[in-house]
DNA sequence: CGTGTGGATGTTTACGCAAACATTGGTTGC
DNA sequence: GCAACCAATGTTTGCGTAAACATCCACACG
């Protein structure tokens, strides 16, 4: 009786109508094929020579019964996973789902699969909480993506030892930082402006908390500074269009508005709104710019000058410096920015322009 | 220094100046508070009764030593990982990454973990390759988002036992599906137009692989046909502004066409511009409704009339399913759909209008 | 021919955890 | 007062894998 019961809830009933997934080990191979389980496992991994004839035999076997490596097994055994782990805050976000897909391709290839934890509130406790849930998946590396400016502040550290990448963030002393040249971005995006005769520019920045967002308004006033122009107040958004919108119907109502840099392109789509309806031309009267270069920016109305971001780049770059760490192990803080460039489109004309109506 | 010792004959040999990440494992925990590993165990879990004063003891020497338990050891004891695999084609595009986030903050609410696959090119290789990969992980259950015709046409037979929830495909014979309701979504769309009196309305579909697209198009032509009117010639973008914008110059180019229902909310933008440019004021003269509501369509020239979609909601019921099917095992193949509604914004009126322009 | 040599394969063991079983010591019930 | 019992805790075992070690056998060489 309880032998019987023993069995049953062993092999997999219990539930009612379940056959548990039984899996098929290296035993049951092994067993198939006539040999010891260590030669499946040499075959298995090409590690050992393994007579020709027996090879065939076990991968026959391997083939007949379904057999898979089991990946927890070998976790267990070697103490790594060949997971990277990916802490982030907002999937949606513009870029990052780019950045993500990136490093998903990227650690592919590598023979790494990916972990995804995302953090809706970016509290110090939450994220230290991806951390030790990433800890207990026994994860190789972990890829933080958090725009917002916490890791920098000091006031998160991650575990000591862990193999980490930050991006989009200020930590380069502490972590590898992997990041956009968000400055330079920001600098090409304003001096292009400024190179077409707007006397300054405006800028509708992203919200406080962002890294990017600091980094690209202190571009702006840097650029306007040593250009020795006015360095108009700054209007913040929160990146969403209507966001955008807000601030644009402001700077619209501003006849001494004739350039604006939004922080990203969802704002400066806002912005364009905002002054069309406020019966401002873009590019006539208002210059728009903005930063990402998401795929619909060329089919605004006009079509956005913006600078454009490598967020695969930034993914590739992630996973290799992941991957350096993991095999190396010296992490090296320090920041690795990729570069970003213009793209210039019909949301820019030279000031002061004949009033032609766009 | 007797973490020196430990190291050397630990894991961390082989890589010079490697110290690999000695993990505490309950033995150490066991020894520090001076029980043994089964009763650390218990105290982790929670499950038998263990005495108030060995417990605190016990999480004391936990606390201490940073003890996390290890899912790896986990897994391989349980037979399954505690984490939902999600195979997807193409996460940046428009409602993968809020369905994955929904997903993965679903899960994480449930103790699951998601691993993400991304599927670059979906033929049939790639994806049962992806579905070996997830075995291979042991993951619970697998999600696979894949909007193209491949599941349904059978082409690709996920492996059978494995538990799984498909979302965005016609395979609700053979598999449990989670969808946004795409027809009655169109059907709203056109019926909308149709409302205004349009005598017809043109249709922008996505590429042809798509099963969206396909289940679009299907309620659209059926819409026009139950009403008598007109079914004029189905023009094809693949989801991109600028295919919107190619298809949008055509139909601009037709003084017939006086409303437009697009497939997604990126092409209905690209028609927008196509109509500004060819000087047919939006809503004025023609009227288009999109697919999606991403956050930006409120901020289009006008802003967008379109289907709203919710990708949350997806992702939600497809981890319940998934969850309910790893613990009820019974899989129930058929369709659950997510309710779509019109949101109306700017870019429809009625027709025959007057001629005023926007 | 015996002895070494090395290639092919088998056996043992440990990875960290937890279920099953064993042990201990203190109650309870008759 | 002793058997039956229970609660707290310890011991054994096995999950699937692969490194380390142990065998075995064929072949070469003195």
């Amino acid at each position: 009786m309880d032998q019987q019961a023993r069995t049953a809830d062993r092999g997999g009933a219990g539930v009612p109508g379940g056959r548990r997934k039984q899996r098929v080990s290296m035993a049951d191979v092994a067993a198939r094929a006539g040999v010891s389980a260590q030669t499946v496992s040499r075959v298995s991994n090409g590690h050992s020579a393994v007579v020709e004839s027996t090879r065939q035999q076990v991968l026959a076997a391997m083939r007949e019964l379904g057999y898979r490596p089991n990946s927890a097994a070998r976790a267990l055994r070697y103490g790594q996973f060949n997971t990277i782990g990916v802490i982030l805050f907002g999937l949606s976000s513009t870029g990052n789902s780019r950045t993500v897909e990136a490093i998903a391709t990227h650690a592919a290839a590598a023979g790494y699969a990916i972990t995804l934890i995302p953090v809706g509130v970016p509290t110090q406790d939450n994220v230290l909480g991806a951390f030790t849930r990433m800890d207990e998946l026994a994860v190789d590396g972990v890829v933080v993506i958090m725009e917002v400016h916490l890791l920098d502040a000091g006031t998160v550290a991650l575990p000591p030892g862990a193999h980490v990448v930050v991006v989009d963030s200020d930590a380069g002393d502490r972590y590898p930082v992997v990041d956009t040249d968000q400055a330079d971005g920001a600098r090409q995006a304003v001096r292009h402006l400024l190179d077409l005769g707007h006397p300054t520019v405006h800028h509708v920045a992203g919200p406080e908390e962002s890294y990017a967002a600091s980094r690209r308004a202190d571009a702006w006033r840097s650029v306007l500074s040593s250009a020795g122009r006015p360095i108009p107040d700054l209007r913040r958004g929160d990146w969403s269009a209507r966001s955008g919108y807000e601030a644009g119907l402001a700077l619209a109502a501003d006849p001494s508005c004739t350039a604006v840099f939004a922080a990203n392109d969802q704002m400066a789509l806002g912005v364009l709104r905002a002054c069309h309806e406020s019966g401002r031309p873009v590019p006539a009267e208002v210059s728009v710019v903005g930063f990402d270069d998401i795929p619909d920016a060329a089919s605004y109305l006009p079509p956005l000058t913006t600078v454009h971001q490598d967020f695969a780049e930034v993914g590739r770059r992630c996973v290799q410096a992941l991957l350096a760490q993991i095999s190396d192990s010296p992490a090296h803080p320090g920041t690795d920015l990729v570069p970003t460039r213009l793209i210039t489109r019909a949301s820019t004309a030279p000031y002061p322009s004949g009033l032609r109506r766009m």
